[in-house]
RNA sequence: GGGGUAGUAGGGUAGCCUGGUCCAUCCUAGAGCGUUUGGGACGCUUUGACGGCAGUUCGAAUCUGCCCUACCCCA
């Protein structure tokens, strides 16, 4: 058998699994000659947009889209100077227009905060304006210095979505920040993505946030992926950039800020987590061909099984499925690797045999194989597809359960880190953890770890020997 | 941050040390024609490359320098 003929490299070698799924399911060509920028495919372009409606849809519920610019004078980029020092290394700078030498310098954005918080100043002057709730998709500009990844570290950033929202109070802050959360928490469901939730350590929080909360997930080789952030800003960026409001009392009163982002690494999560040896499984929801039909036409029946295939695609169609019928001259067996490498979902066969027996074969991306009624077509599609979006959450959870331990000594963290994550007891000591970290060879993620996939954990400190409590480690990438 | 290894057609490789006999080769690569079609069809014809710039040379994929890009390992 050829079986293995033109098969990816298996997904237990994730890195060159990655690399060319990318590739065969024309999610990106990494050709270009620029290190770290990579071109969209239409086909990856289309889970790309499929994936940002989503997202906008949620976000539309209590934000307004906006759109500001990507560069930004150097004076505002140097007003905030823990900010400032997070990014300095890794900022892009336009120096000249044309041959002239600029007199103010321009940043490409590494992120907007200093783009947006300028004309914030300008918008809030009144606690009527609050809060405040805007978010853009933007691309972004970072100069990384590690090994660049198409979709997981980018030298451009083009999917960034990022919200930045006004309060009156800290507390009010506090409040939105638990509602991001729930977004990100809705918003990976809808992928069918398991994520933890965890608060990152002190040192590692966005420069000039008072806290940062973490979506991370579990990569196929047991790795962490960052795949969302939510900042609370307290008054850090209001007192730079002056954003202040009129209280009741007709008091001025600096506000209170949070900022909040996802990328491109969702879709990088996305492609990973469900993907398998024979390519790319997308949840319907996001899959830019969710039905696809191939005609089985063979001798003399050949127009009869084309004009039973258009029925049925005029049919799904207009029940509101994006449906594809394969049409192209080559032999089904060829189809179906070619589809089921681009991760769709259902694949509708049609051929003598169905059309006598007044059915259609159904055979989803993972393989099971049923007959539908083609009298009641629309509607078993529309069941084929929910089952199989739940089947799909569950293999997640699962993998992300297996890839998750609870460990209480110093040994079963080394151990637990080379397949997945551990939590264990930290007395939330940086020296602690500087020293966890080297002799484990994984980083302290966060702690406070959401509900969901651990329980509440206490005890010994791993390092020290002190009471602690439960903190998310990993390797991260 | 440190250390490797590599870049040859759409993709994968050989050739490089020892410069010329090179029309190199394989593929689910492209174009064309024909026969096929319930799990990757086949035959024939054909297209196309030495990462970039400079140098050495009668002659460079091969030697030299700089640059760009990619992958792997270690911190």
């Amino acid at each position: 058998m050829e079986d293995d003929q033109g098969a990816l490299p298996p997904r237990e070698d994730f890195s060159a699994w990655y690399n060319e799924l990318l590739w065969r399911a024309e999610i990106m060509d990494v050709r270009y000659p620029v290190k770290g920028l990579y071109v969209w495919f239409p086909f990856g372009f289309a889970i790309r947009k499929n994936v940002y409606d989503h997202l906008r849809l949620l976000l539309d519920r209590e934000h307004q889209e906006t759109l500001f610019p990507l560069l930004i004078p150097e004076h505002e980029f140097m007003k905030e100077a823990e900010h400032i020092k997070g990014f300095e290394e890794e900022v892009y700078w336009v120096t000249h227009g044309g041959l002239t030498p600029l007199d103010v310098k321009l940043a490409l954005r590494p992120t907007s905060e200093c783009a947006i918080y300028p004309m914030y100043a300008l918008w809030v002057r009144s606690h009527a304006d609050l809060p405040l709730k805007l978010y853009q998709i933007v691309n972004t500009f970072r100069y990384e210095t590690k090994h660049t990844r198409p979709l997981i570290r980018l030298r451009e950033i083009t999917s960034f979505k990022e919200a930045h929202t006004v309060h009156a109070t800290w507390d009010d802050a506090e409040s939105q920040v638990e509602c991001a959360i729930a977004l990100y928490q809705e918003f990976y469901s809808h992928l069918c993505i398991p994520v933890i939730v965890s608060k990152r350590p002190d040192w590692d929080k966005f420069p000039g946030a008072d806290y940062t909360i973490a979506v991370d997930t579990i990569m196929p080789d047991g790795k962490t992926l960052q795949i969302g952030t939510v900042h609370h800003l307290g008054d850090h960026f209001s007192k730079t950039f002056e954003i202040k409001y009129e209280d009741i009392n007709g008091v001025q009163q600096l506000a209170y800020q949070t900022c909040y982002g996802i990328s491109e690494r969702s879709i990088a999560a996305l492609i990973s987590i469900h993907g398998d040896d024979r390519g790319l499984v997308l949840p319907p929801a996001v899959a830019p061909v969710q039905v696809v039909i191939v005609p089985i036409t063979i001798g003399k029946r050949k127009d009869e099984v084309t004009a039973a295939a258009c029925a049925i695609e005029s049919e799904l169609a207009a029940a509101g499925f994006r449906v594809k019928t394969d049409q192209r001259d080559i032999r089904p067996g060829a189809k179906y690797w070619y589809w089921e490498m681009r991760g769709v979902p259902l694949r509708v066969e049609i051929g003598p045999r169905d059309i006598d027996s007044g059915q259609v074969t159904s055979v989803t991306r993972y393989g099971e194989k049923s007959a539908i009624s083609r009298d009641r077509l629309a509607e078993g599609v529309r069941d084929t597809l929910a089952a199989f979006t739940v089947s799909m959450s569950e293999k997640a959870g699962q993998h992300m359960q297996s890839h998750v331990r609870i460990a209480t000594t110093l040994d079963e963290v080394m151990d637990g880190v080379q397949a997945g994550v551990v939590v264990a007891p930290w007395c939330g000591e940086k020296d602690c953890a500087d020293s966890i970290e080297e002799k484990v060879n994984a980083s302290i993620l966060g702690t406070g770890i959401r509900p969901g996939f651990t329980g509440e954990v206490q005890g010994k400190c791993v390092g020290c020997g002190k009471e602690g409590k439960g903190a998310l480690i990993g390797r991260a990438y």
